[in-house]
RNA sequence: GGCAUGUUACCCAAGUGGCCAAAGGGAUCUGACUGUAAAUCAGACUGCUUCGCAUUCGGGGGUUCGAAUCCCUCACAUGCCA
């Protein structure tokens, strides 16, 4: 385990940012390539990254978006971080089917959130601080005349048509709405707006917001008789070709209260061999021979998952802090140590439990109930079914029977740890 | 606006009057093996008061002893015609 965090810092090893962002895979689509590495290494220039409020929090998708913010600021560019109060109330075309509209009270609760979340991520002290930016501001005053006239006429509805997220929607049998079709031309307005206020040149997005983001140098390349640049990183995958991001096929939140600081260390804790030295690459701030070390280390000695405890504490560190991530250790190293649960005391064993899903009980709660109370299964038919297949623990002992009450079943401090399967887990604290 | 076709569980997709809680694949979950991996193999995968019952096949209504399957209608989608 790392002594310290590592610092946010761009390694010094790279003749310019651009060379370090496309050794750690950042780059899957770009604008002229050579003009983008030599705007990068030149003075300051103003980029940003849009975030549309379609949930309550961003997720390790966007994280990607935030640390390549980060990264160009590290390199003294200014970022702009722009949620999108306008976008989100329309919602870009996703590939299989038409959104439901989320209403303006609800989109305009999560603009707050997720400026918050951006916010931590960039530094708004400096020449290059960053700032927010929201494109209500500049849409919600615009009329449909004004918008149809002077925004409209540059966009032609052939090459909108083309697009992929549009023509995948035409070419399946879901169609697409005139509001979601009208999506990019939001977005591209955004670019040229905020080129025309911070003369910003540069967008980036992820590889899937391609047309989006073409859209909007396009539109500046019309408007203004100027060129612009946009990246577009890569879908993160997985290599067994499960879709990342995904725990117990739910979203890894970056709101603790979505997913807790536990789970979220633990989900990168699990990252496979073959994925953790590109995590490393995009997710840290690990210099190339770091990163470099602790491949030879995966190679020469698996087991000890060297990589990805570095990973999972640098990641969890950043997002969550040194606080919640020793927390979320100490849980780790309790819950997973070889002992028993026995043996530990029980102000560790107690503060390991509160890091997960946990709820008071009585001694005559059934496992079953428990089951369900802490959210380990979603229903108590499947609660059974997971005694019957085996997969339901109390205190690492099998739980044979689906009428089972907790009972004696009680460690020292009156609590007990439910688990399912190999590494779900929750904690009961018996009370009454 | 007209004609045609389609709408099945998380996703894709069979089924066209009873043998359908509904084939198959993917995803997911559990077990074995392990390193809290991967791969592989096995099982599970609507709910419940679980050897039974209830509710599901876009919505509503109808025919029938009986419907995901037939009829009517509404909504949505796709194509062609206007």
């Amino acid at each position: 385990m790392p002594a310290a965090e590592t610092i946010q810092q761009n390694d010094p090893s790279f003749p310019d940012i651009w060379e370090e962002i496309t050794w750690r895979e950042l780059v899957h689509v770009s604008t002229n390539a050579d003009e983008l590495k030599t705007l990068l290494a030149g003075p300051p220039i103003t980029y940003y990254c849009g975030f549309d409020p379609t949930a309550p929090s961003l997720h390790l998708g966007n994280l990607v978006q935030l640390l390549l913010l980060r990264r160009l600021q590290l390199a003294g560019h200014k970022p702009l971080g722009l949620v999108g109060g306008s976008t989100g109330l329309i919602g870009d075309p996703r590939p299989t089917a038409e959104r439901t509209l989320n209403d303006e009270a609800t989109v305009t609760e999560w603009v707050g959130y997720l400026q918050g979340q951006v916010s931590k991520f960039l530094s708004f002290e400096g020449d290059n601080a960053a700032r927010l930016v929201n494109n209500l501001d500049w849409t919600a005053p615009l009329s449909a005349i004004d918008f149809l006239r002077d925004v409209g006429r540059y966009f032609r509805v052939g090459t909108m048509l083309k697009k992929d997220a549009v023509s995948a929607r035409l070419n399946s049998d879901a169609g697409i709405s005139y509001t979601e079709f009208s999506y990019q031309i939001l977005q591209g307005m955004d670019f040229l707006e905020l080129y025309r206020s911070y003369d910003c040149v540069l967008q980036t997005g992820g590889s899937d917001q391609w047309g989006n983001l073409t859209s909007g140098t396009d539109l500046i390349h019309k408007a203004e008789g100027v060129s612009v640049h946009a990246i577009g990183t890569p879908l993160i995958t997985n290599s067994d070709g499960t879709k990342f991001g995904k725990s117990e096929g739910n979203a890894v939140w970056l709101d603790p209260a979505m997913t807790s600081p536990y789970a979220f260390y633990q989900f990168w804790l699990n990252t496979d061999d073959s994925d953790v030295v590109r995590r490393l690459k995009i997710f840290t701030f690990l210099a190339r021979d770091q990163i470099a070390a602790l491949e030879t280390a995966v190679a020469e000695a698996p087991f000890r998952r060297e990589a990805q405890k570095v990973l999972a504490f640098d990641v969890t560190t950043l997002v969550h802090g040194r606080d919640a991530t020793e927390a979320a250790i100490a849980a780790s190293a309790a819950l997973f140590g070889q002992g028993e649960f026995g043996s530990l005391d029980e102000a560790t064993l107690a503060a390991a439990l509160r890091e997960l899903a946990h709820v008071d009980a009585t001694a005559d709660t059934t496992i079953v109930q428990l089951l369900v109370d802490t959210a380990l299964v979603s229903s108590s038919s499947e609660a059974r079914r997971a005694i019957a297949q085996g997969g339901v623990y109390l205190n690492n002992i099998a739980v044979a029977d689906d009428q089972a009450v907790v009972g004696g079943g009680v460690l020292q401090g009156n609590v007990a740890v439910l688990r399912r399967g190999k590494k779900t887990l929750a904690g009961i604290f018996i009370v009454g």
